[in-house]
This record gives C-alpha cells, structure tokens and sequence, in this order.
DNA sequence: GACATTCAATACGCATTTGCATTGAAATGG
DNA sequence: CCATTTCAATGCAAATGCGTATTGAATGTC
C-alpha cells in the first residue's frame, strides 16, 4: 500500500460524491424535472461523460442521493436525540435544534421532491415509507423516555403521536419558509411541543387509568 | 341578443377554463417543469396554438392556476366550516370532512407544487403567504366560534394555533398519500384535534386566568 | 516497461419542446 | 350579405437535453 506517485485522477467515489452535491444543489434549485444532468455536473466541475459513467440515468442518481440524504437526515435526527437522554435536556429544545440547522431550505426543497416523486410513482412510495418508519420510531422511543423521566406515559396511540410530531414539525417548516421574515422556523414546535406530549400522556400513577385517544 | 344560431365555436373564457383543467392535471401529474405546454392542451382537447393565444407562457398558466385553486379551497373550506356554526357540528368532523374531498391527492401535488414555486421565488411566496394568512384567519375565527360554544376560550396565540391546525392538516395529507393502505386521510386531525383545541384553550370562567403560550 | 483497464471528456445523432408566423374558419358589425 | 376581427390549428425553425460511441489520459498489473 506504498503510494508511489500523487493521485491525480479521483477515484470514482471522489467523483460521485461531487456528482451527488451537485445533484443537491440542482435538485433543490430546479426541481426535478427543471434539473439538467448538464447543470449537475457543471456544479460538480464535470460533464456529462463523468456522469453517465457513474450513473445510468437522472432517476438513479435521484434514488441515490435520496438514500444519502435519508442517511444523513437520520444521523442529525439521533444527534439532536442524543441530548435529550444525555444531558437530561428538555424534548422541545432538541426538537428545536433539530429544526435549525443552516441546511433547511435545500432540506425542504429536496425532500418535498422525493415526497412528490414517491406520491407520483408507488414503488418509490414503499421505500421512502420504510424510511419514514425507522425515523418515527427512533423519534417516538425518545420521547417515551423523555416522558418516563417525569414519571408519565404515553396514552395514545404510539405510531399516531410520532406521526403529530412530525407533521407539525414539516408544516411548521413549510410556513416558515413561505414567511421567512414573520416567522422562525422551530417556533411552533417548541411553542405547542410541551403541551401536546401532556395531552397525549398520563401520570404513572398505578390508581385508574383514563384511556385518552387510544385508537 | 336575439341568438341567431347555435353557437359552435367555445368562447375565449371556456377555451381557457379547458385549459386550466387541463393544466391541473398535468402539472399534478409531473410537475411544473415535468408538464410540457403539448400535454396540458392535449388534455383539453386543443393544440398548443390554443395555448397560446390564451396564455403567454407556461409561468402565466401557473399562476393563474393558482389563483383558480386558492379560489376553490377557500370555498371548500368556508363550506366545511359552515356545518360547525350551523348544525352545531364539532370541529373534529369539520377538519376531517375537510381533509377528505376526492381531489386529494391532485391538491396535495398541486399545492405542493406551488409551494416549491413559491419557495424557490420570493415574489410568489408573498403572494401565496398573503392567501395563506386568509386562510388560517377563517380557520381561526370559526375555531374560537366553536370554543365559545363549549364556554371556552383560546389561552395560546391565534395565529399559532391556526398555523399548528394547518401544519397538522398538511403533515397528515403528506404521510396518509405516502402510505394510502395503512393511513386514513383525516384520521389524525380528528383524533387529536379536540385534545389539542382543549390544551391551548381554557373554561371561560372570569376567575383568575394563568397565561399559557401566549407569545 | 508493455499491456489492459478505468474513467472522464468530446463529438455526434436523436428526440422533445418551444415560440412564432401563417392560415382558415367562425363570429361580429355594418 | 360583405368586411373585419377573433381565435385556434398547422407548419416551421431554433433551442435544449439526452444517450452512446469514441478518444485519450491516468492507473494497475504482469
């Protein structure tokens, strides 16, 4: 493994990584329709030859950069996560924090793309469904942990609280992109999150149990 | 106006009525950019002469589409509202009877697509914000009518409140059309709006009042 | 060090989409 | 009725975007 020269040449995962930041960028700006293989990989400092001998066409690289964004999407919903457990920090915070983040207007154009692609074309829908899943669970399982630390449970419906969650946390998203200046992203969420999770709890009490909106 | 014959040839306003329904359907289906001018006359039986002697260029159609919608979904939104007042419905059925509505899926795609349009275009997005916070003011106002109803009365910021109604509404819609066999459109707005409505209002009693959430 | 392989750039042809200019038919007005 | 205007269809030219085949340089292999 003695390297006998410096590398010129990119290795092929140099290359299709810049490609995949390219086709962020693109996508985000463009849509996906309205983005060209041509202006993906100008951004990327590369032609269309550099492309198709990476990927077969612009729905693979869709797909796969939807599969690095999931990726990616899921590493910073754990990190925020993480706080909660370790520092003891409080649910609304780290649901702020996960709101921030300097990439949320590239983040909402490309998701909602993959939302629109998936919704248009079923087999994509299966897929980024059993993504969806995976992030409600994690989401979900810290929140009953949360709640379990102020001596509370959860009362309704597991799957329909983490689904509340994260629908507050997209639709609070897209108007705070719409009114950028009138509105702080994060905002909601933290505004209503406290209240929400008491009205979907109880106290650990073993004395009766109220049943609230279970199903 | 004595009409002297049958008249054959479509006005100019029914020509372009054509094509707007036209136009929603295409852009449903593949997007502002993935809708090309030959399909969305083609869907109104005309060619793209038609087109264009109605519409300058695909931008214009857009957004005088949008217009058209926004039209549409404040009359489908005033009527489901209506019940509440009128037949002393709750809100609960309102939103869900609101959420339903066979073009569902077609307005999720289309709004979504004015959305990014508007995201990615300032100058829209004002124009789209200002519709919105009609919106939510109808919304609103019909919520406190229905709380005072019930000797109630909102504790948390009316704007906040409409936009978390909206989010929740919008968030359900996304994840109901990504897994249309195991979620139920409505269904989450409905089991949790009354729990939340209570949580962020509260008896009307003229004792002491505790602020909660407000701004 | 010669040879095979990898990979991105270039060049080419093909298909699609658009806008405009022209044309013909249908309405309108005298 | 005839003349004018309106409006959609058609034909044409230009632009854009895509995929493949080919080329040449960099890499690795024997």
């Amino acid at each position: 493994m003695v390297r006998r020269r410096e590398r010129v040449r990119p290795t092929r995962e140099q290359t299709s990584e810049r490609i995949l930041e390219g086709a962020a960028a693109s996508f985000a700006e463009r849509g996906f329709h309205g983005a060209t293989i041509d202006d993906i990989a100008a951004r990327a400092g590369l032609t269309r030859g550099a492309f198709h001998s990476s990927f077969g066409s612009k729905e693979d690289l869709f797909l796969a950069l939807y599969d690095l964004m999931s990726a990616r999407l899921r590493d910073r919903l754990s990190a925020a996560l993480e706080q909660v457990t370790v520092a003891s920090g409080s649910l609304e915070a780290a649901l702020r924090e996960f709101s921030r983040g300097q990439l949320e207007r590239d983040w909402y154009l490309l998701s909602t793309e993959f939302n629109l692609y998936a919704v248009r074309q079923p087999s994509v829908a299966q897929r980024l469904a059993t993504h969806h899943r995976a992030l409600r669970e994690a989401l979900i399982s810290i929140v009953e942990e949360s709640l379990a630390r102020h001596g509370r449970r959860l009362t309704a419906d597991r799957d329909k609280v983490s689904r509340l969650l994260l629908a507050i946390h997209d639709g609070n998203q897209v108007q705070s992109l719409m009114e950028p200046d009138t509105l702080d992203a994060g905002d909601l969420t933290a505004t209503f999150a406290g209240a929400l999770m008491h009205s979907v709890s109880a106290e650990n009490a073993p004395a009766t149990q109220s049943r609230a909106g279970t199903d």
